[in-house]
Parts: C-alpha cells; structure tokens; sequence
DNA sequence: ACATAAGTTTAGGCAATCCTAAACTTTATA
DNA sequence: TATAAAGTTTAGGATTGCCTAAACTTATGT
C-alpha cells in the first residue's frame, strides 16, 4: 500500500536513476524539498518493502517491483497532463500540476481509457499500464469508412487536434460505446450514427477522427 | 488547508445535516468508519477552524463557510462521478469509488470544464461550484432554447427518430454549420432561423432535436 | 596519509489521525 | 426519580512523515 509520498519517494528516485542507476540522499532530498535525514527514513521503508535496494551510504536503487511501480505512476501523471491538456483544455503548468496530484489517485483502468482517448502516439511511453493495448489502438477503422447497417465499438479518437476530440466527446463519443451507422446523406455530408437512444448527425471529417472495431 | 481527511468529515456532516440540521458523533464515527473518540477529536479541530459549530454532547451543524466548502467538494464529487460514467464508460460503482478521491484533489477550474463536457443538466446539483456557468454547458443547448438574435454553431442533433434526423440534415442543419435566431412567431409556433443566406422556420420539436454552441 | 569538507545516518522531537479504555453526560425505564 | 443503558468525551498510545542537531562515513587536497 504505498501511500502518495512513498510514490513520490518512488517516482523521484526513477527520474534520477532512469531505471538503473543509483541515487543519492542528497538529490533524493533536494527533489522531495525535504531534509536529507526524512530520505533516509524512507528509504529505510522502501527497502523494507523490497521497493528500492538500499545500502547505507551507498545510495538506492529501484528493485524491478519498486521499477515497475514508478513507471505505472510516472505513465499515470503523463497521460493525466495530456488529458487535461486536450479534454480539459487547460495549459501546460496547471495541468502539470493537477496531474501530480492524480497520478496517485487515477486507477489502471481510468489511465488506460484516458490514453485511448488522448491517443498513446504522443505518449512518450505508457507501456507499463497499457502494455500491447496502446498499439492494438491502430486496429480500429475509422467510422467514415463502415457502411450503413454496420455496428462497432469506439475504440479511440486520433489526436492531433484538440478541439476536434473536445467536441467529439462532448457529443458522446467515447472509447467503449457502441455505435451504427444509419446512413449516409451525400457523398461529401455529414453521416448519421446511432448511439444509444438517439441518433447523431457528424461530419466525415470528424467521423475520420473516431476509430471502431466492427463487430463480426 | 483542510486536508482530504477533514474534507471527508465535512461532506459527512452534510450528508447527515443536509445543510442546516445536527449531526450527531456516533453517526458520523458510523459513517467514517472510525471511532467517536475520533470523531470527537476531529469535530474540535473543525470547529476550531470555525468550519463547524459543536456544543459538548449536543452535535455538530456546519457554519456557513463549512456548508460552502462541504457543497463544493459534493458537487466535485458529482461531477467527477458523471464525467467518469459519460467520458470515460465507467460504470457507478468504480465511478463513484473513484470520484471519492478525485473530489478532494480535482481543481475548481477543472470540475468546472468537466461539467461543460457532461452537461448540467443532469447534475442534481452543482451550483456551489459552478454557478451560472452549469446552465451555459458549453456542449450545446437546444436551438429552441435560445432567445432572437443569438448566433452559435450547431454541435449535434439528438433524437430517436431517424427520420426526423433525416429531414433535419435535409434542410442544411448539420454540424458546424453556423445559424441564428431571427424571431418566434408564436408561443408554440415555428421559429425563424437564418442560415447562410436564407432564413428557416422549424416548428419547436424539430427545433429541441438540435443542438448548439452559442457564442459569447 | 591524514585532516577537513561533504555527504549520510542516528537521535530525539513534533503534528496529524487513528485506536482502546475509562470517565463522564444524557436518555430512558422501572 | 433513581439508575441502567446509550452516547460522548478524555486519557494515553500508536503510526506516518517531517524536522534539527549531532554523530558518523566517505572523499579530497596537500
């Protein structure tokens, strides 16, 4: 059950190793913005917990749980930011800010339907929560390119600009819905969907952004 | 600096007061899982921070500033709890789990923007935070909602009926496009919107199936 | 190589929350 | 209206995490 601060510990100590390095007391300290004496408490704790390998003097490094655990909130904080960033439309240093906060509190599951809808390719790197997934993102077509009477899964929206994923999901499009297409207008026009109870009128551009899984 | 902790006792009391009654120790250790004792000591720091009003052994009720900041991290809470079912397809138990937590770091701005995208409407309440800005819900209103002489863009159209969709896109309204109101004729009569270069009149059921984006 | 500087750890404390047990107040009942 | 039951508070501790000061280890310079 690491807590918040130990995930601190945790993610202040990756960014210093970079994975496999050693890190001092002292930069520990000056990154936590706490006394070298409280870093060395919890590296005690840490190690207890098989997290960091510790020896006295000598600095920490990650153990490959304690690696995989920083990487996990380090992935959280990352697309958090670009979530807020895109959905939110907040700017960078808020976003930044807030998102140090939630990576402590985003469950797997939140991160991982965030990321298919802020798109992993801007990701530096979230393969630690959403492993294979993030690639199996290119698997779906895009929803200009069913044909009426088809039905399919939103599997994620293509990010490059976001305005355009802002409005798409405020009309509801979202990773996980199912979806059908109606029918077409005209050839350039927009296309008519059904979703739930109601059906949606979108523009092939925008229908370029969403990608489905077709069911078989 | 009310930590989460005492925010959670707080929100608590709402619950058991609902704003102006008294909340009594024993319930409050009930639902915070901890006991009285706890309880007891916690309710004087609240009130020592003159968040609440707490007689010896006659219960607690919120002081104004209490009552606003309990509303403000309820209304997070909704928010988070909705914008995670609707954007992220989360269900309400792990919605709800997770909005526990979101409350109490979520940023005033950003329940704010998360409540445009969810729409207010739904919101049982959310005015504490939101204010006005709930009603504006910046995804769209409904076209018959608006008064002569305001402009916006057309975001989606909703309804169950696809032909009514049909015609709808028929007569040119259609996402993105830009229109305005000219004037009702009467009460429940058709109104008149310019489009383009043309004005057009759509009786008020028609007219509720659109949605738009007003402008400022 | 050895003294001193730099870095690290230990010791002893403080604050926030939680706990149990005991004391005290209020309510309810015989 | 006493007194037992129920409810509440006080007392005394534990835990987590932070701090300063002192002690200890390692590194550096001559």
């Amino acid at each position: 059950m690491a807590s918040g601060n130990r995930e601190d510990y945790l993610l202040r100590i990756l960014r210093l190793t970079n994975g496999d390095g050693i890190a001092k007391t002292t930069d520990i300290a000056a990154l936590m913005n706490v006394s070298a004496a409280s870093v060395t408490e919890m590296l005690r704790i840490l190690a207890n917990d098989e997290l960091i390998t510790y020896k006295k003097y000598k600095g920490v490094s990650l153990t490959p749980e304690g690696l995989a655990m920083a990487k996990r909130i380090r992935d959280k904080h990352q697309i958090a930011e670009r979530f807020l960033m895109d959905v939110l439309d907040k700017d960078q240093g808020d976003a930044h800010e807030e998102a140090c906060k939630m990576e402590h509190i985003l469950s797997d599951e939140s991160a991982r339907r965030m990321c298919r809808i802020v798109g992993a390719a801007e990701m530096s790197d979230c393969e630690a929560l959403c492993g294979s997934e993030c690639i199996k993102k290119a698997s779906g077509i895009q929803l200009n390119k069913i044909s009426a009477g088809m039905a399919g899964k939103i599997s994620h929206l293509k990010c490059d600009d976001a305005e355009k994923i802002r409005k798409l999901i405020s009309i509801g499009f979202v990773p996980g819905r199912t979806i059908s297409m109606v029918n077409r207008t005209t050839s350039n026009g927009p296309i008519i969907f059904r979703m739930g109870e109601s059906n949606i009128a979108l523009d092939q551009e925008l229908a370029s952004l969403v990608f489905v899984n077709v069911d078989q």
